[in-house]
Parts: C-alpha cells; structure tokens; sequence
DNA sequence: TGACCAATCTGGTCTGACCAATCTGGTAGG
DNA sequence: CCTACCAGATTGGTCAGACCAGATTGGTCA
C-alpha cells in the first residue's frame, strides 16, 4: 500500500508542512492554484486535489477569492502526526499533552469495558494485562500488547467515538513520537507495579480502581518522559504558527 | 462562510453518505471515477477532488485500480457527525458514547487547567461556572458558557492535543445532536448540584475534586439521557456499516 | 479624502487526451 | 478439469487549455 506516492501527495506533504510550520501566517492567504501548479511544475487539477485534502484536514479554508490558512486550533486531530514529524521545539511538551489525552481516554476505555464485561471478558482482559507486565523491557512486544488490549477493551464496550478518537492519537502518537529512538529511561519496576493494580481491579471487577489505576499509570509514565526529557523552555508549549482566532 | 457549496461539496456529501450509510460494504469497490462522473452529470476533476476529500476523511482508499471502501473504525473523528446527521437508528448509544468520552476530556481538561492555574484564573473559571448554573433552562445561552468554560480551560493548560480533541467533539456533537429538538426533561437540580460541587472544587484548587466532580455530571447526565431517550434495541449500537478489518 | 468603477485575478467548472498499472476474461497447456 | 499465462479493457494519475462568475485591487473621478 502507499507504494509510490503520487505527484498530489508529495506536494500534499510539502505544503502541509509549510502551513503548519508556520510559513504563512494564519489568515494570510496561500499562493493561487495557478501560481503553486508553475511552482510545483504539475498543473492545477493536481493542486486543487491538495488543496481539497488541505481543507479536509482543517488546516486551510478555501473561498472564491482565494485559499487562506486556518489557526492550528481550528485544524483536526490528524495534524499532530505532522506537528510531531516536523518536530522543530514542542515535541516533549506535545508528547506528554498526547499522554495526558491518550491517559484518559485509556481508562475511560478500561471502566466502561469492565462495567460491560462478561466472566470471559475479565479473563482475557486480565491475560492481556498480564502479557503487558511481561513484555517490560521488550519495546516492540510491548506496544503490541497494548494495541491487543486496547482493541479488546473496544470490543467489550463496543464505543465507537472512543476508538475513532483512540485511533487518531495511537497512530499519530505511536507512528511519530515513539520511533526516533525517543526511550527515556523509565522505572520498570513502578510500571509493573501499577499495571498491576489494573490487573487486579479487572479481576475485581472494579471498574472505578481499573480507571484509577489507569489514570495513575499515565500520569506516572508522563512525569518520567517529562522529567526525561531536555526541558522545553517555558512558554514554548505552544506550535508555532499564530493563534489568533478566525 | 460556506454560501454557495460547490458541485464539488454537493458530491461530496452525497457520495459520503452513502458510504457511511453502508451502501457500499468495507473493501468494496466504488464506481470508477469516470462512472462517477457520468452519474453526477460532472467532470472527472470534480470527482477526484471528492475522493480525495473522502480519503482525507479516511472512509476510502485510492490504489491504482480503484476506489475502495474502509470500515468505519480505520475513519477519522470526523465522520462522527455524519453518522449523527444520517441517524437512522443508533442516534441514542451514539449521544451516549459521545457523552462519555465528552465528559472525560472535559475532566481531564478540568483537572489540568486547576492544575496551572493563577488566582485571576481560578476566579475567572468559578464564574464561568456560576454562570453555567444561572444559565440552567436556557439551552443557548448554556451552551454558549460551556463553550466559554471550555475556552478557558483550553487557555490555561495549553494543551493543543485536548484542544483539537475536543474541538472535534463538540462541534460534531453540538452541530447533529443538539439541534433536531433533542431534548430529554433533565433535573436542572441535579446538575447544579454538581456543577456547584465543581465550583467547589475549583475554588479549592483541588483539580482531583474537580476532575472527579465533572466526571460524575457527565456520567448523571448520560444516564438520564439513555433513560429518556427510545429504549435502543440491544445490539443495535453498532452502525450499519461492516466491522471487518483491513 | 472619499466613493466608485473597471481591469485583473481567483476559484469553479469543463473538455479531451495520454500513460502506466491493474484487473479481467479467455485461451493454451498441464 | 484445473492451472498458468497473456492480451485487451479498465482504472487511477497526469496533463494542457479554456470559459465563467464572483472577489480583489488599484486607479480615477467627484
């Protein structure tokens, strides 16, 4: 899949990058169609394609009159894997707002699936968790192991927003964040000792301290990155393009 | 904004609808770009812009070869007021999934924004949620101060992640369930005992509390909601579209 | 200085064409 | 009868050039 990108999709990249990097100030307005097809040397059919997954991403809104860059806050969830590629300066600052984010939504995935789960259920989810604490030290095995839990726990609840939302950040976070080597080290020990405490809360059938305790893993895992981490300059936390609103 | 839609947008709507819809099963082919064309009395450059759109939405995927369709869960937050809009039968589980992954960002937005607030913040969020409990019995007007309330939250903990989350939500979930009449008699003084205890909270600065306060208005309203609303038949949660996996 | 108007520019639409990769169905060989 | 292969039809990808209606802009006139 994806095999050769087409000459759309590679402008797509690059001009996505440009506005998000902060090239065009928000509100400013983009280079007409004619313009950016004799800049790209393609014609403008294939810049109107761009320009429509552009708008669709939320980053540019389009009128007649002209094409005109959109804030960042106005842009859709899928604009962080390309906020975190292009890293530049906010990458821990960004990370650990995902982990906040990806933390609640990971325990409220873990509450609603113990409150609808059956004894089988419980079983697997149980097995899963435990398959979490054996992989410790095993990156890869690890993060398959929380894509299988997370996947039964959506299988258990069955919430449709919590795995379209779910979806977004784990693929943005897991495609972009955790690849260049970014393995600050993290206590195995703490980690194990809360998953089981997760453990033990599904086997309880507690959904609340499964939610708790899912909360307290992320909020863990988050001060250690944070704390790993080159320290962000303080107010530095925010992209750089404008924020001014539309 | 948006006053004459284009040939293009028309398509666009249509086509998605009844992709969500489940005209099409996942993997499907759709009509090549040419047969499009000719359905929709229009240009292949018009359709391409529409699947281009539609692949940014990730509801298909475009190979040399052809168009094919994708199950719902590999689509984007997006798609989640389309499927509100078309309705047909999983409106009331779609609100209620809505609600709690609502009232977990909410509250984890509650918690952090507490967490770095100043004195002038935490005034300034206090009586944003007075006004919240004044506006109880006004629809407009209280949505209007949630959407202040989550403004502000968003100003003082910064984060960019929870933002576009967020964004995505509520302007998905305000846009298509709010509006066609849909609403279940509340006890007014049910929530403003709980929003007064997230007052409360706030004013202690204890973002736990307030965390722990706005999680269980959320969880109250949703329950109030699924009872009011038209019992759904029990595994009719799912939408229509196949669940198979890419 | 201010209002107005026309040239220009912009996106929206349309036509018709060629290429390379894929898909299809039919055929030859096992 | 089944499989392997091959050629033609089909598909998306790309391209060039054209016209329209509305927005923008800059100069002109009052």
């Amino acid at each position: 899949m994806a095999n050769v990108p087409s000459k759309a999709d590679e402008i797509f990249n690059l001009l996505r990058s440009e506005v998000l990097r902060g090239q065009y100030r928000a509100g400013e307005r983009l280079p007409s169609e004619r313009e950016l097809a004799a800049r790209f040397a393609t014609n403008r059919g294939a810049i109107r394609e761009v320009i429509k997954k552009l708008e669709q991403l939320g980053v540019v809104s389009v009128t007649p009159g002209g094409v005109r860059v959109q804030p960042v806050e106005e842009a859709t969830l899928e604009v962080l894997g390309h906020l975190l590629e292009l890293g530049e300066i906010q990458q821990p600052d960004l990370i650990t707002q995902m982990l906040d984010v990806l933390g609640a939504m990971t325990a409220l995935s873990a509450r609603t699936a113990v409150e609808s789960a059956g004894d089988e259920d419980i079983k697997e989810l149980a097995g899963l968790v435990d398959r979490l604490i054996g992989s410790l030290g095993k990156p890869e095995a690890h993060r398959d192991c929380w894509r299988e839990l997370g996947e039964k726990m959506m299988e258990i609840h069955r919430n449709l927003v919590l795995r379209l939302v779910g979806n977004g950040l784990r693929t943005q976070f897991l495609g972009a964040a955790m690849n260049p080597g970014f393995k600050p080290d993290i206590d195995m020990k703490d980690i194990a000792k809360r998953l089981t405490a997760v453990r033990d809360a599904i086997l309880a059938r507690d959904a609340n301290a499964a939610s708790v305790a899912m909360t307290e893993l992320f909020t863990n895992l988050k001060e250690r990155i944070h704390a790993a981490a080159p320290a962000a300059q303080p107010g530095a936390s925010q992209p750089a393009r404008s924020a001014s609103h539309g």
